[in-house]
DNA sequence: CCGTATCCATTCCGATACTG
DNA sequence: CAGTATCGGAATGGATACGG
């Protein structure tokens, strides 16, 4: 990666995540992920990613546990990139891009599909953060540090 | 930005909100900008990034209509760097990094800090995206296709 | 304290050629 | 089709020096 720094020892969990999966690719493969490809020919053909990056991507997300390699499920003697069940957790992250995308990246009378759901066919709500209470804290509520730094502070001089 | 190839105008928005906010420093701008940060030197200390990075990560936020630039709370002659509706709009994206992270990129034993209401002091609960209908959808629901990418294969032959 | 400009090592990206 | 190796160009990242 690019980053010198590495995040992976940050404390916080922003910083762990995006050490993981913060870079340009590696969110795109798994939203492919969540829908049909398996292969890596799908994958280089829906991204349009250099073969040599997406190698690379994709090794890296099955060492993170994110992707897991199984025998292909036709005949081929290739292999499959699936999600691991560390992988299906991202999928509040990525609906939450695509909802963010749809409301704030088109163009207002640019046309842009919806977010469906496949079973139904209805178009689905939007994501909702409850608190332990019940209380929807909302898309923007800012009521809720998402940095975990308090103020440690000391107040007292050494 | 490294990547060559623009998603601006991919017909994904996921791809789009990647684009504008995929990089390695902007969600942790956000992230910052979400608690008290707002001064440049306060996201410089905080994310020990390289100052001119970070000039240029801010620069772009601001241009993308995600940061805006207020005059100085304080007296200083300074700008600061205040969240846009827009950006206040990445909360459920920085939340579900957290959830994840929070989750999956800490060791068994390792101790890691909860997402706590400011308010109530009390944990929230997790992400749910809900249906229409009100069903929920959950974290490891697959049913709704992330990728807008409908099989628009013909079947018939040309 | 804020922000820009410069230098340099490292890495990524894209394209291509190559092996099974 | 699947994946690796390589090359050149471009941008990042870190440090530092420089003006406002």
């Amino acid at each position: 990666m690019v980053r010198r720094t590495s995040l992976k020892e940050a404390d916080c969990p922003v910083a762990r995540a995006l050490d993981a999966i913060g870079d340009w690719w590696s969110l795109l493969i798994i939203r492919d992920a969540f829908s049909e490809a398996r292969r890596f020919g799908e994958f280089q053909k829906s991204l349009g990613v250099a073969k040599g990056i997406l190698s690379a991507r994709l090794r890296n997300l099955v060492e993170l546990g994110i992707l897991e390699i199984a025998p292909a499920s036709d005949g081929s003697a290739y292999q499959e990139y699936v999600l691991t069940e560390k992988g299906r957790g991202l999928f509040v992250v990525i609906a939450g891009l695509r909802q963010w995308g749809e409301e704030h990246c088109y163009e207002p009378g640019e046309p842009h599909s919806a977010l469906i759901d496949n079973e139904t066919r209805q178009p689905v709500g939007r994501l909702e953060l409850r608190s332990a209470d019940g209380r929807v804290l909302g898309p923007l509520n800012t009521s809720v540090r998402l940095n975990p730094m308090p103020p440690a502070k000391p107040s007292g001089r050494p």
